[in-house]
DNA sequence: TATTGTTATACTCTATAACTATA
DNA sequence: TATAGTTATAGAGTATAACAATA
């Protein structure tokens, strides 16, 4: 019932082997590091997902973003008001389908998609600093093969 | 302001750039398998990282137990209390200070860890099955030098 | 003064469900 | 009937801040 040292070392061996854990530190480290580099852009993690899809796809609506981005409809909605209100993209009008929307980014989007990919190039430069490019595209490729059952 | 085409591939080619993009869509593949793993178990991804960890680490305190798991003391409580109600885990006193906790599993634990960390294996295998036990490997090895700065 | 555990509160991110307007 | 977008609500997972007991 006792015998707690101030200086026992805590291991994680146990939970170690498992990729999943290693992953979600890994990923709450970039997470963390992504949003104070983002943040003065006014940008979040998921925003500038959305910028970049938008940017890459112009006229993409917002049912197919949501698609994008793996997220509902419904999460849609408040990202792209946020995206409208910073005058970063606009709600166009189809025409031959007025329920939907055709997103597009404006002037001052595209500018914004550029200073915030630099500033995540670095951002990524920094944290992977350890690895060479080649173990990055490594950790890229190994990566996009974790499937859904 | 139209020409939307249904079947227009959407492209998410400059996110794919970055490893953190990567390691998002991967991680959130991993962390919904998990959790439909670990609820019949009755347990969250965190309360199994914690059962992990007093498994591991018989009598440790709640405040080391916080800096393990990297969150804060105020949501192990609410860990504790969870682990604990469920009978897997008890709060033993420890000798000479009466402010912390002794946290060890209770044989009901010992048992529930064991079948999670099978459940746990056997998830990973499935998600994994397209990768080589050695690419696992250098995945986990990857991930791990992921810094921050 | 510092540490441990606790409580109350709030914030972020996302999902669910019900609705409208259009098709 | 089905689709696009919207709104309101709720839940999970955490963090922050203030506090009591103990060191």
């Amino acid at each position: 019932m006792s015998k707690i040292d101030k200086d026992t070392v805590i291991t994680d061996q146990k939970l170690r082997q498992f990729v999943g854990y290693t992953m979600k530190r890994a990923f709450l480290t970039v997470r963390e590091d992504l949003a104070t580099v983002l943040e003065p852009l006014g940008l979040r993690m998921t925003s500038f997902s959305a910028l970049a899809i938008i940017h890459e796809n112009p006229d993409i609506s917002q049912s197919r973003l949501a698609e994008a981005l793996y997220i509902e409809r419904s999460g849609v909605v408040v990202l792209v008001d946020e995206l409208e209100s910073a005058d970063l993209i606009e709600r166009g009008r189809v025409e031959g389908d007025r329920r939907q929307y055709a997103l597009r980014t404006t002037e001052a989007g595209e500018a914004k998609w550029q200073e915030a990919e630099r500033a995540v190039q670095a951002h990524e430069d920094a944290l992977l600093r350890d690895l060479t490019p080649e173990e990055r595209s490594t950790l890229r490729a190994l990566l996009r093969r974790v499937r859904r059952r």
